[in-house]
RNA sequence: GGAGAGAUGGCCGAGUGGCCGAAGGCGCACGCUUGGAAAGCGUGUUACCGCCAAAAGCGGUACGUGGGUUCGAAUCCCACUCUCUCCGCCA
């Protein structure tokens, strides 16, 4: 949620900025503007009267005590009226305050200046290639039917315990799937973020906070008994233990880390796409969460990019970077980086991470601030997030790429982590 | 699931209708003291919103949440939420 302070004082830029994303908020910002400034003068409405009625109560006590019942009473119908004066202007506040609100909800994050021009995915540009793409002779096996052949994933048992999109890990599927896991926890404890072992369900609260409800409930599973969600990333618990915070500037940056299985309902998802372990409704994650200094969030981001780059180096699989343009953002975001892989059998490149600034769009929804010794007054901080990694599809490119005659093999960092260097 | 207790500032904790944004203590900050520290003494120390170009200042709001009674509510009434304790069940 864009903070109305910064729309009042640069509504310009906010514009302009928006525009990168191919939207007119000139319009809704205006409106904003508009709504907020009747909302102002009704609040210093407001708070006259209802000094004044402060004032004549204070007095009222003051002549009961006198014992000057008829001043007392007098003051008394002066109350009266004032206090249906209150009433109204205290309804004509709330209501433009809650529009105003209504509004500025609607608004996604204003993209930072330097996020590219483009209108979908085929805009991105590519920041950085690595790795090297895989060379098969004949034609390489994709991932579902290495699963069935080594009898490490079976997609039809998770149907039969649950549903699409909930596999069986079986196996040396499961011990990969476990190894993954610990290697993204032991790479990122070595960076220097804290572990976390977070609820996997969450409140209301806590998912208003990173900006997932109002809106985006259909995304979540909900247990209405409880009114509880479970977790769609590890984001959601791990950057609202930072909810309704305020910490000390010297604190900064706080770096987390914390593993996961996500859940998503994921509503829109179609044909070929969703094969084998592409797109899931229950899958891995371990997630690293920094909640930085507004003058240092972009050159952490920069950091965190690295570090998932550096994960897969060690993977040794083929990768690159892509800036996300204006119109494949996400709602919350300022920037966003995705990092892909390249999958030989599927011959395409897969999403397995997505490391974003959020500048202070979610720290104002969970009022989490920071106060330095200079200036006291709490200020909004920034945070940042991303997958480091994400399992499934890491796990297919791991698969795919590795095939050989003799099996699967697993890349040397990893070896230590499995247990075993070949899936045969 | 059953019974009971409770929710006040960064923390502990007092406050049962006005003098309470809230005693006292801890913590924290600054100063004095000291060779240095501890102790001691003194001063200060909530957040949000509005007015103001800004600072100062002024005004308003907030004692779990929402409503009610009253000229006036932390305090009285109603509803809700959450926490704790005991019993039951259970990994």
């Amino acid at each position: 949620m864009l903070t109305i302070k910064f729309i009042r004082e640069n509504p310009e830029e906010i514009i302009s900025r928006l525009k990168i994303r191919n939207m007119d908020a000139k319009p809704i910002i205006d409106e904003i503007i508009g709504l907020d400034e009747k909302r102002r003068t009704l609040q210093s409405k407001v708070n006259d009267v209802q000094a004044e009625l402060n004032n004549l109560s204070k007095q009222i006590g003051q002549l009961f005590k006198e014992g000057k019942k008829k001043d007392a009473d007098k003051a008394k119908e002066r109350t009266i009226l004032l206090k249906d004066e209150l009433k109204l202007a205290e309804t004509d506040h709330e209501e433009a305050e809650k529009k105003v609100l209504a509004l500025i909800i609607t608004l996604p994050n204003a993209p930072h200046a330097t996020v590219p021009n483009g209108k979908g995915a085929e805009d991105n540009p590519v920041v950085l290639t690595g790795g090297e793409m895989p060379k098969f002779d004949g034609e390489a096996i994709p991932h579902w039917d290495l699963a069935k052949k080594y009898d490490i994933i079976d997609f039809e048992l998770g149907n039969k315990l649950t549903g699409a999109g909930f596999p069986v890990y079986k196996g040396k599927g499961a011990r990969y799937q476990r190894a993954l896991i610990n290697f993204f926890l032991d790479k990122a404890r070595e960076s220097g973020y804290t572990e976390y072992l977070p609820p996997f369900m969450v409140n209301e609260d806590s998912g208003f906070g990173t900006g997932q409800l109002p809106d985006k409930e259909g995304q979540m599973y909900h247990c209405t008994v409880d009114n509880y969600y479970l977790v769609p990333t590890a984001e959601v618990p791990v950057t609202n233990i930072y909810r309704d915070v305020i910490v000390d500037a010297e604190e900064l940056p706080i770096k987390m880390t914390a593993y996961t299985p996500c859940f998503r309902r994921e509503a829109g998802s179609y044909g070929k796409d969703v094969r084998g372990l592409n797109r899931l409704h229950q899958f891995d994650k371990v997630e690293i969460v920094q909640i930085e200094h507004p003058d240092k969030s972009y050159d952490t981001l920069e950091t965190m990019v690295a570090h998932v780059v550096k994960l897969l180096n060690q993977l040794e699989l083929p990768f690159r970077v892509i800036k996300l343009c204006g119109g494949d953002m996400g709602f919350t975001s300022a920037l966003t980086y995705d990092l892909e892989v390249y999958s030989a059998a599927q011959q395409k490149w897969l999403e397995v991470s997505s490391v974003s600034n959020f500048e202070n769009f979610q720290a104002n929804r969970l009022k989490l601030r920071y106060r330095d010794k200079i200036d006291k007054t709490p200020k909004l901080a920034h945070t940042l997030n991303g997958s480091a990694l994400a399992l499934p599809r890491i796990l297919a490119a791991l698969l795919e790429n590795n095939q050989c005659s003799k099996g699967i093999t697993i890349p040397k960092a990893l070896v230590s982590y499995t247990g075993f260097d070949m899936i045969d």
